[in-house]
DNA sequence: GTGCCTATGTATAAGCC
DNA sequence: TGGCTTATACATAGGCA
């Protein structure tokens, strides 16, 4: 699927094994994605890169599910202050804790984009609506519109 | 990649989806055995028909190698020592690994977001040159611009 | 269900910023 | 660096046997 057939080995150039590592992983992902959609199975998907970061997709219905309740039960017993005085345990929980909080604003920053999405595209709809009367207009008064330019529109 | 476009949804129709799920499945296992030769790196896949029979991919190493490697992303040993039994600390690390993919996704998200906000900032903006020429054209051949409407405009 | 066929949609190797 | 574009190779939906 490129300017060239591909040849089944290791790629050695170190650029263009990233640049392939990076492309092929999405593609990979993406298809885990559409067979657990479109056929209704469980998924779970690993891919670590050379240098030990993780890439992973799991369809997990029924494993979120499960997940969600350790969750909640999680942060109870966090609130508890159970004795989880662990070093490890305890920097596994920043990381949950930093990872919620990451989740947390790029949500917000979705909401923002979004409503700012909304906010151009009703100034393009008025837009529009003002140069619908404008044509409108022109051909009432039998003005042949030298607005060819017209077509330039959406 | 068929004679229609497919839509991301699960396919209603049992044997269509048979069929789907034998294609599509197999070829993924082979995308990720390439992805895994091409770039050299550790992939292990595992698909669960409905009726929960498990299809599986795993490269080079063994599956229990992947998975050691999955659990010590975050330095955590998984032995009884640790105050956690194997079942909790299980489900917390793989809360990260969930965690971990919803950001992922958040951002793809936002990418997605910003480019549609480019998108249509450009079509506004080509309105708006339009209505500047119309303007123009307008004051040119003297025409009183019944066009108060534009102060609609932003 | 199983396998081929082929038209068509997708993924992606190169190349250019 | 990472995105974007283009030409091609590949995957696969719908058919048919």
């Amino acid at each position: 699927m490129g300017r060239k057939k591909v040849v089944l080995k290791r790629i050695e150039d170190k650029s263009s094994r990233q640049v392939t590592f990076s492309k092929r992983r999405s593609g990979l992902i993406k298809k885990a994605r559409e067979l657990s959609v479109l056929c209704d199975v469980e998924i779970a998907l690993f891919v670590f890169s050379s240098r030990g970061k993780l890439y992973e997709f799991s369809s997990g219905n029924s494993l979120s599910k499960i997940l969600d309740r350790y969750q909640s039960r999680f942060h109870v017993e966090m609130n508890e202050s159970k004795g989880l005085n662990d070093i490890e345990t305890q920097l596994m929980l920043e990381s949950i804790m930093g990872l919620h909080e990451k989740e947390r604003m790029l949500r917000e920053e979705k909401k923002l984009l979004q409503r700012k999405i909304r906010a151009v595209q009703d100034t393009k709809d008025r837009t529009e609506v003002v140069l619908g009367l404008i044509k409108h207009s022109n051909n009432q008064l039998a003005h042949p519109p030298q607005l060819e330019t017209l077509s330039l529109l959406p």
